[in-house]
DNA sequence: TTTAGGG
DNA sequence: CCCTAAA
């Protein structure tokens, strides 16, 4: 699984790397120096995760650092102005290419990684030497991922020690402040060939910047509470590794999804400033209400928040939830079947495509993928049951309906989704994931417990509802006994039964007659109620039918 | 994971 | 619709 976890942190890494590329291009052309911007995508690349918090610090320490969109121009021209980099050291930089060294005295070898930043790509020795131009050692470790891993992670902990601790000259790690360096980290380093060097550039190291960092860091909830220590000393696993886990821990679906809904409206309105942090001037303590969007290669829009998890920031994606519906193992079997209702995949694509941003749900891409499929395949056994229904009277009145409503119907789709609503704050209870059955979702349902029988609704939802990824069997049995209720509770076959609550849409009779059928097939007829409908089916059939044809 | 029920 | 206990 963490591995797992990790892999996809650095899938979203690459998005945000070329959005962070994006916004470069226009910013880094105002800035002071425009040749950060290789330094600065690179660390793009490895600050994700941060959180705005971070991004300030950076910024602080990075003559400029990775604007991320909504930085406006005072932070730029705050930590570019503030006179960064003094005056770096004669020796610091051989290119003097300003830029990267600027800030922080810490050049790395970023031309590994330069490019398509994408350590995945490296092989192990080029993984080896960006190590050791990382920390400044070498490496025996054969395993890719463990030094993508750590060199992820080692860069983006440089952003936090880089400035008052070590430097990087010439791929060799070097020691800024002699103080600085404790006994553990020596011992550690002088295993390393590396370290020689290191303790020999000790002495002539650059001044320290913390000055100015900490003015920054003033506004970010957090400083950079770690010195030599905290850099990778050599101690390998423990430490670090266990700091990696915290730092880049993904947060779970749910949690995502809980956040989202709660802070939904709060984005819908108000982009940057919650009603939380507006007031403070600093960055909010709890999460900085801070949308992102990031262009994925999939041209969808992603947008996410930054939250602090574990202390550490954390992007998380802004998404809306649909549903939990459990990941089918088989998608193939899913596609197979499904019956009718074509005309949704239009809106589906559209909606997918759409102007909607906060779609990010995986829900909808595949389900106009699926539905794709589905339009065409059609499992036999339903299919016929469509055909069934053709002369039917569910298929009269579905397609009456369809005529209509049809446009509510797959409207109702659209407009619901998303909608979510949630209990407000002053006891109003907003809707949440609700989504309207429509009726051609009920009489699938009703198709699908003839078929199935009631109490199998996995099944069913497995054939009948395979294309509607919201509905889970739950729903459908929640449904079903909802009929079922409705076809007992009201409307005694010729009664007036025009009374029904203006509120939800009325059941066609033929429907709910369907239902009490199978619910006395099913013997799920309430006692009370199944003396009053003895005389069965055949009549009843006989006559809603006759009735609409 | 799926069902069955209660909330 | 959500949540859970059971199976």
């Amino acid at each position: 699984m963490e591995v797992e976890d990790f892999l996809e942190d650095e899938k979203s890494e690459m998005h945000d790397v070329a959005n962070t590329e994006q916004t470069m291009g226009s910013i880094g052309n105002e800035g002071p120096s425009s040749e950060k911007i290789l330094l600065e995508s690179s660390e793009g690349l490895l600050k994700t995760k941060t959180s705005e918090a971070d991004a300030a610090k950076q910024n602080a320490q990075l003559e400029e650092s990775v604007p991320s969109s909504s930085l406006n121009d005072n932070h730029i021209d705050q930590s570019g102005g503030t006179g960064e980099c003094p005056n770096p050291p004669d020796g610091m930089m051989e290119s003097g290419s300003s830029a990267s060294a600027a800030g922080t005295g810490f050049k790395p070898d970023f031309s590994k990684l330069n490019g398509d930043l994408c350590l995945d790509k490296l092989s192990i020795r080029e993984l080896h030497e960006v190590f050791k131009a990382t920390f400044g050692r070498e490496t025996t470790v054969k395993d890719k991922l463990w030094l993508k891993r750590r060199i992820a992670m080692g860069l983006t902990n440089s952003c936090d020690i880089s400035t008052t601790t070590f430097t990087i000259k010439d791929n060799k790690l070097v020691k800024k402040d002699e103080e600085e360096c404790s006994k553990d980290v020596d011992d550690s380093f002088t295993q390393d060939p590396a370290v020689g060097a290191a303790d020999v550039n000790c002495k002539g190291s650059p001044t320290s910047h913390g000055s100015q960092s900490e003015d920054h860091q003033s506004g970010s909830g957090k400083k950079s509470r770690n010195n030599s220590m905290e850099i990778d000393s050599g101690s390998e696993h423990l430490n670090t590794e266990q700091r990696a886990a915290k730092r880049i821990r993904k947060p779970t679906k749910r949690y995502i999804e809980e956040l989202s809904e709660v802070e939904s409206r709060d984005y819908s309105q108000k982009l940057i400033s919650s009603p939380k942090s507006v007031g403070l001037g600093q960055i909010s303590p709890r999460s900085c209400l801070r949308p992102v969007k990031n262009v994925p290669s999939d041209g969808r829009t992603v947008v996410t928040r930054l939250d602090s998890l574990g202390g550490s920031g954390v992007q998380v994606p802004y998404v809306s939830r649909v549903r939990r519906s459990r990941p089918r193992k088989n998608v193939m079997a899913l596609m197979k079947f499904n019956p009718s209702d074509m005309g949704m995949a239009a809106k589906l694509v559209k909606k997918a495509l759409g102007v909607r941003s906060s779609q990010t749900d995986d829900d909808i891409g595949s389900k106009v993928l699926k539905r794709r499929y589905t339009d065409q395949i059609q499992q036999p056994f339903f299919a016929e049951l469509e055909k069934e229904r053709q002369n039917s009277v569910m298929g009269r009145i579905e397609r009456g309906e369809n005529l209509g409503r049809s446009q509510e119907d797959s409207s109702g789709d659209n407009s619901d989704d998303n909608v979510v609503t949630v209990p407000t704050a002053k006891g109003g209870m907003r809707r949440k994931h609700h989504r309207a059955w429509t009726l051609g979702e009920v009489m699938k349902l009703v198709e699908g417990v003839s078929k199935c029988g009631a109490g199998r609704w996995s099944e069913i939802k497995r054939l009948a509802f395979a294309s509607y990824s919201y509905r889970t069997s739950v729903d459908l049995k929640d449904k079903w006994r909802n009929l079922l209720k409705a076809s007992f509770a009201q409307a005694p076959p010729d009664d007036g039964m025009n009374s029904r609550k203006p509120t939800s849409m009325p059941i066609p009779e033929p429907i709910l007659v369907r239902v009490r059928e199978l619910a006395e097939m099913n013997a799920q007829v309430p006692p009370n109620l199944s003396s009053s409908k003895p005389s069965v089916g055949s009549r009843n059939m006989h006559e809603t039918k006759s009735g609409y044809l």
